[in-house]
DNA sequence: ATAAAGGCCACCC
DNA sequence: GGGTGGCCTTTAT
């Protein structure tokens, strides 16, 4: 991570239809979100990789974004941290429209850079807010679904869900 | 500094 | 179908 680290953030572990989220965020703007498979190691990452950072946790505050964000599905702002490759990546992911999917080389072109499939691909997996960036919209050219870091299963089914939502 | 590894894709069998 | 090589960035040595 390269930007700025927030001084401060809160942070905290909620449910929703697709398993435990965990949050952080600071200002109604999230800058962390996970699925959480196992709730003993919820934080780590957040403290990983916000090591200089003050977190206090907010349950309160954390089930109410999870709703806003999976039961309301309203939009959020969102604050990532990385590179310039990275954001500018980002970037593009939150240009694709709800219920719809892109290639990986069609980020790549959209960023200006079409020979960088790989690293576009490499960016996405190292997305830090899952869900409100959305990583699990691009998918393989051949119709394949191509990666996700909690499996192709959630995957799959955050786009159903998706499509359903509009 | 250098090497190796990617949530890929186009191209060849 | 399956292998292979190359694109560019990040991460590990």
């Amino acid at each position: 991570m390269k930007s700025n680290p927030p001084l401060e953030l809160s942070y905290g572990l909620a449910t929703c239809q697709f398993g435990n989220v965990v949050i952080a965020f600071a200002d109604n703007c999230v800058h962390y979100l996970s699925f959480c498979i196992i709730i003993a190691n919820a934080y780590d990452e957040i403290r990983a990789l916000f090591p200089s950072t003050k977190l206090s946790m907010d349950e309160t505050k954390t089930k109410l974004l999870t709703d806003i964000i999976f039961s309301k599905n309203e939009p959020i702002a969102v604050c990532p941290h990385g590179t310039p490759f990275q954001i500018a990546v980002w970037t593009a992911l939150q240009n694709i429209p709800k219920g719809t999917t892109v290639s990986y080389s069609q980020i790549a072109h959209e960023i200006g850079k079409p020979n960088a499939v790989r690293a576009v691909a490499k960016a996405i997996g190292s997305n830090n807010i899952a869900f409100l960036i959305p990583c699990h919209r691009v998918i393989s050219k051949n119709g394949g679904l191509a990666g996700f870091k909690w499996g192709l299963e959630l995957k799959k089914q955050l786009l159903l869900w998706e499509t359903n939502n509009l």
